[in-house]
DNA sequence: TCTTCCATCACGT
DNA sequence: CTAACGACGTGATGGAAGA
C-alpha cells in the first residue's frame, strides 16, 4: 500500500453546458450574427411530439429560472415562460468532443474519457513539462475557448473525486482548485446533495438523519450509515465527503459489460405485431454493436415502460452465447409473450448481458452450417450499414411502413456509425 | 448454508 | 395545458432458486 500513497496531479475537464455551447459553436460558425443562446434563457431539448421531450442542456439564464437538466420541457416552460428551446444536433457534439479529447490528451497519455463532455487527466508525470497547475489549467482552459469556441471549467486535485467536485465550483471557464487541506473550507459546507454520487435518494434518508451538509456526513458515525444507506455505498461517500479517493485514471475497458438500446415510442403501442416490430429494431442495433465489438452475450434482457410509467424487465440465460440479431430477437419476442400483459407500452428495450469476447465461437459454427450462413449474412449487412447508414438496410418485414419504429432507427444511425469508426 | 440468479432501484452523463 | 417525463451504462440489494 505504501507504494501507491504518492501524491497524484489530477485534472478534471467538464464543459459548461455541453450540449448547449456546442450548438452555439455550429450555429455561430454557420452565421456568425446567429444569436448566442448562451446569453438568454435557452436549452436543447428533445422533441416534445415524439415525446422525447426533456430539457438536454441549459443556459446559465435558463438555470436561474430553476430550469434544470432532464425535466419535462413542459414544467421548464412554466418555470421559465420565454425560454428558448432549440433540437439537438448528436453529430456535431460528438465532433466537438472529439476535438476536445484530442487537444487535451497533447497533456498526458494518462487520461480517462468519463462521459461526451468530461475527461480526467492524471498530470503527475507530465506537469514538470508546464509548469504550476493551476495556470496550466489555466492555458488548457483558454486554448480551447480559444481554438474550439466553447468553454471548460476545469478541476485540480489529488485525486479524481475532488478534481470533479472541484470542477463543478463556480461556473462558466474557471479553475479551481481542491487539494485535500482546502477540502474542510470548500467542500464541507456545501449540502448533502452536491456530492458526487448522493441523489435524491440517498440524500432524503441522510437528511432523515440530520445530515445537511458534506461536512456532516465527513464527520458522522460510519455504522450509523451502513445501517440506513447499505454497506458498500456508507462507506464509499463516508470516504468521498473526507476527499478520499483511490481510484486510478485509467481509460475504462472497451468492452461493454452489457449493451442496451431502448426507445420511447412516439406513440403507446398495444398489440403484438408493432411490439415485435420495435423489438426487432431493437435486436438489430444490439447485434451490431455486439458484432462490431466482437463479443457474445449469453442473456438477453427485455424492458418495458407502460403508459403509467411502471417499468418491468425480464430476462434469459442463453444456452449458447450469440451475437445474432435473430437469436437476440427470438429470445426477446419469448420473454415480451412471457410477461408482457398488454398493457399500453410507452417505452421498450432489450439488452445483451453477460457479456464474453467471441474468439472460441466458432467451434459450434462448423455444426451447424445453417447458422453458418446466418451469421455470414449479418456480417454482410453490417459491412453495407457502416458504408452507408443504418437505414439502407431493412429488413423485409420492416418494409411496410411503420413510423413508430422507423423512429427509432433513425434516431441512432450518427451515433451508431460515430461509435463504429471510433474502434 | 452458501452461491448464483433475477428484478428492481439508484446513480451518473 | 387541466401536467405529461431520454438513453444509456454500472453497480447494489434483497429475495428466490439451486446445490
Amino acid at each position: 500500500m505504501e507504494h501507491g500513497d504518492r501524491e497524484r496531479l489530477i485534472f478534471h475537464i467538464d464543459v459548461n453546458s455541453a450540449f448547449l455551447s456546442w450548438e452555439c459553436v455550429y450555429r455561430l460558425s454557420h452565421d456568425p450574427d446567429a444569436l448566442d443562446l448562451r446569453t438568454i434563457p435557452s436549452a436543447v431539448g428533445g422533441d416534445a411530439s415524439m415525446r422525447h421531450g426533456i430539457v438536454l442542456a441549459k443556459s446559465p439564464l435558463a438555470r436561474k429560472y430553476g430550469v434544470t437538466t432532464g425535466e419535462p420541457l413542459a414544467q421548464a416552460r412554466r418555470k421559465c415562460p420565454n425560454l428558448t428551446v432549440v433540437p439537438s444536433r448528436f453529430d456535431f457534439y460528438i465532433k466537438c468532443s472529439r476535438r476536445m479529447m484530442e487537444l487535451l490528451e497533447e497533456y498526458t497519455p494518462d487520461h480517462e474519457k468519463f462521459s461526451i463532455d468530461e475527461i480526467f487527466l492524471d498530470m503527475t508525470e507530465t506537469i514538470h513539462l508546464f509548469g504550476d497547475p493551476l495556470a496550466t489549467a489555466s492555458q488548457i482552459r483558454e486554448r480551447i475557448k480559444n481554438e474550439l469556441g466553447f468553454t471548460v471549467n476545469i478541476g485540480i486535485s489529488s485525486n479524481k473525486l475532488l478534481a470533479k467536485m472541484a470542477s463543478d465550483f463556480e461556473k462558466p471557464d474557471r479553475c479551481h482548485t481542491l487539494f485535500p487541506h482546502e477540502v474542510p473550507g470548500k467542500m464541507w459546507p456545501l449540502p448533502i446533495r452536491e456530492l458526487f454520487f448522493v441523489g435524491s435518494a440517498a440524500q432524503k434518508k441522510m437528511e432523515a438523519l440530520g445530515l445537511h451538509t458534506i461536512g456532516q456526513l465527513a464527520a458522522c458515525d460510519l455504522e450509523l450509515l451502513k445501517a440506513h444507506l447499505g454497506r458498500s455505498y456508507a462507506v464509499l461517500i463516508h470516504q468521498y465527503a473526507n476527499g478520499v479517493d483511490e481510484d486510478p485514471v485509467e481509460e475504462r475497458d472497451p468492452v461493454n459489460k452489457a449493451y442496451g438500446n431502448s426507445i420511447t415510442l412516439s406513440r403507446d403501442i398495444s398489440d403484438h405485431d408493432n411490439a415485435c416490430q420495435v423489438l426487432l429494431s431493437l435486436c438489430e442495433t444490439v447485434g451490431a454493436r455486439l458484432r462490431a465489438d466482437h463479443v457474445l452475450c449469453s442473456n438477453v434482457c427485455v424492458e418495458l415502460r407502460d403508459w403509467e410509467f411502471k417499468n418491468q424487465s425480464h430476462q434469459m440465460t442463453l444456452a449458447e452465447p450469440t451475437d445474432s440479431t435473430s437469436v437476440l430477437y427470438e429470445c426477446s419476442c419469448r420473454l415480451l409473450k412471457d410477461f408482457w400483459d398488454m398493457t399500453p407500452l410507452r417505452l421498450m428495450g432489450v439488452r445483451a448481458g453477460k457479456i464474453a469476447d467471441d474468439s472460441f465461437s466458432q467451434i459450434s459454427l462448423f455444426d451447424d452450417p445453417g447458422l453458418l450462413k446466418k451469421k455470414e449474412f449479418e456480417k454482410t449487412v453490417d459491412k453495407i450499414r457502416n458504408k452507408y447508414g443504418i437505414d439502407s438496410i431493412k429488413r423485409a418485414s420492416f418494409l411496410q411502413k411503420d413510423s413508430i419504429v422507423d423512429h427509432a432507427a433513425s434516431k441512432k444511425k450518427h451515433l451508431n456509425r460515430q461509435e463504429d469508426m471510433d474502434r
